[in-house]
RNA sequence: GCGCUCUUAGUAUAGUGGUUAGAAUCUCGGGUUUCCAACCCGAGGACCCGGGUUCAAUUCCCGGAGGGCGCACCA
């Protein structure tokens, strides 16, 4: 079969190994913006959390979670209710949707449409005797419609799934302020489901109705901010940042510059959030993003979320879809914690150093990924075709598979045996092994090759006089032979070396 | 949500108002094989859903769902 290096044979490949699967529900025509992940894009995605919670221990984070279903007060608290509902105008004949506001500003760009009821938006929309631009017929009301899936819980309780992790985290502050004694700042993050109703999903997985989000926060103090001990630390690495004067004159190359010296030249105002865009840099390199494709953008003010005060997006340059955000870095100030204390009538104003006089309500800095947004931006990256050879370049440790094992011939018993024999070794070992027997040598090389899985070891002629077996790796497809007493601790060394020297 | 367009085995596709719906790859069984998708034998698997027209619909028409592109949307 020849393989062609396009982007058709990446997006079949990930079907054809179980990836990614969807929309689902297939068997009955899919929902847009569903999609499930088969075996193999499991396996990843519980390596790289499982990756991500080890290294965070190290950056001396906490987890927790929440419910994903949160009442009403919380969402109003919050602001969502406010902003993730959008005022829209349909059309009465050919129901073409518009979101009103920002008709309205386009149509009268000297009104101040921002902040306005929906109803004075109503009015102006009929003073002006705006219609539909395409066919010129009137609008209908306008209508509301709902970014956030709205459900009931017990008796009519109005209750919302969650839009973003991060919030439900907030709330647990008084709790974590107590657990966390005073040191601050409190370092904590959140994986787990958020839902969005999108008007119209596209692009696969990287716009879900419902997706995973693995959030970090930072609550910190505003002195703390600026002078931020873990920041001397890191200050020397240098960031691609892409700020919005630069995107202004039009350019798309970032600038390589020293965190030191983007808190020196006024780039970035706060030493803490530095670190923040650092820890979201760390995350992505270490599961083996190249430089090349990395960049921070920062947005333009006008980009900015409801409660940001300053915010760089994370990008991946793809093929399919070019730059594309897998993590969102955002200074929420007090925002958050200003409104929850204010809804919940409780005092969020807390002493966060030694001086009980001293009082204030923290700020928040956070560190947004989109977990399903990394899967599919890591193995576009990483799949390569090399003369004919599907050849996904996982690090090791991420791999669904850690080694596989073939036999060198399938119909010779005692080779079989051993093969066998040493694949249980291996799994009693705790190491992720495959065994595969079907086919040719070649075949099985590739079926292997497909899923990324750096290590096969074959069995042969030779084994069965010295007890050794050969180990061909992934990329070279060179060969090196070992005795099989030793094979798991050599594997299990090899998985360990493979990572943690990227910078 | 609007417009255009598409939807056939796991994957990528050919084709048709009456076909045993074809070839590739794939999967399984068997043979062969001393290391990179080889070969031989055998088997398996598909017309998105609903309605209409018709003696007959996978094929034509309408609607729905889903995908692609453009517009709009994207805390």
């Amino acid at each position: 079969m020849k393989i062609d290096d396009n982007i058709e044979t990446f997006n079949s490949l990930i079907k054809r190994r179980g990836f990614i699967w969807g929309p689902s529900p297939e068997i009955y025509g899919g929902l847009a913006g569903f999609y499930s992940y088969g075996p193999a894009g499991m396996a990843l995605k519980n390596n790289i959390l499982a990756l991500y919670r080890r290294e965070l221990r190290y950056f001396g984070f906490g987890e927790v979670e929440c419910p994903t279903i949160m009442p009403e007060i919380v969402w109003r608290a919050s602001g969502h209710l406010d902003r993730f509902i959008d005022p829209v105008i349909r059309c009465k004949k050919c129901s073409t949707l518009y979101r009103a506001d920002k008709f309205l500003q386009e149509q009268c760009p000297d009104l101040m449409i921002d902040g306005l009821s929906f109803q004075k938006m109503e009015n102006l929309i009929h003073d002006h005797n705006l219609s539909c631009p395409k066919c010129e017929t009137p609008f209908n009301k306008i209508e509301e419609y709902n970014l956030m899936l709205k459900t009931q819980v017990g008796n009519n309780v109005t209750a919302y799934l969650r839009p973003e992790t991060a919030t439900t985290t907030y709330l647990l502050f008084n709790r974590l302020n107590q657990d966390a004694r005073r040191q601050y700042p409190i370092k904590i993050y959140q994986i787990g489901k958020a839902y969005r109703n999108e008007i119209s999903p596209r692009q696969g997985v990287l716009r879900m109705r419902a997706f995973d989000q693995f959030e970090l926060q930072l609550f910190i103090g505003k002195q703390q901010e600026m002078v931020f001990e873990d920041f001397e630390e890191i200050k020397e690495n240098t960031l691609p940042l892409l700020d919005w004067k630069l995107q202004a004159e039009n350019k798309d190359k970032p600038e390589i510059i020293s965190l030191e010296k983007a808190i020196k030249t006024k780039l970035l105002k706060k030493p803490a959030y530095a670190y923040c865009l650092y820890i979201s840099y760390y995350l992505t390199k270490i599961l083996g993003f190249p430089e090349e494709v990395i960049r921070f953008r920062q947005h333009s003010i006008n980009e900015r979320a409801h409660y940001a005060d300053d915010a760089w997006d994370l990008e991946i340059k793809t093929r399919q879809f070019g730059w594309v955000e897998i993590c969102g870095v955002h200074d929420r100030t007090n925002y958050d914690l200003k409104r929850h204390g204010e809804f919940s009538k409780q005092n969020f104003e807390v002493s966060m150093g030694s001086d009980s006089e001293i009082k204030e309500i923290p700020q928040i800095l956070e560190i947004a990924f989109g977990i399903d947004r990394i899967i599919y931006t890591l193995l576009e990256t990483i799949f390569n075709v090399e003369e004919g050879r599907i050849n996904l370049k996982l690090i090791p440790i991420l791999a669904p598979n850690t080694v596989a094992v073939f036999p060198l011939v399938k119909n010779k018993e005692n080779i079989r045996n051993l093969a066998v024999k040493v694949h249980r070794a291996l799994l009693e070992n705790r190491i992720n092994s495959f065994f595969d027997s079907a086919g040719s040598i070649g075949k099985r090389y590739r079926r292997q090759d497909e899923l990324g899985t750096k290590w096969c070891i074959t069995i042969d002629y030779e084994s069965l006089d010295d007890n050794t077996v050969t180990i061909r790796e992934r990329d070279s497809m060179d060969q090196i032979r070992v005795n099989i007493s030793d094979l798991a601790e050599i594997i299990k060394k090899k998985q360990e070396s493979k990572y943690l020297h990227f910078c």
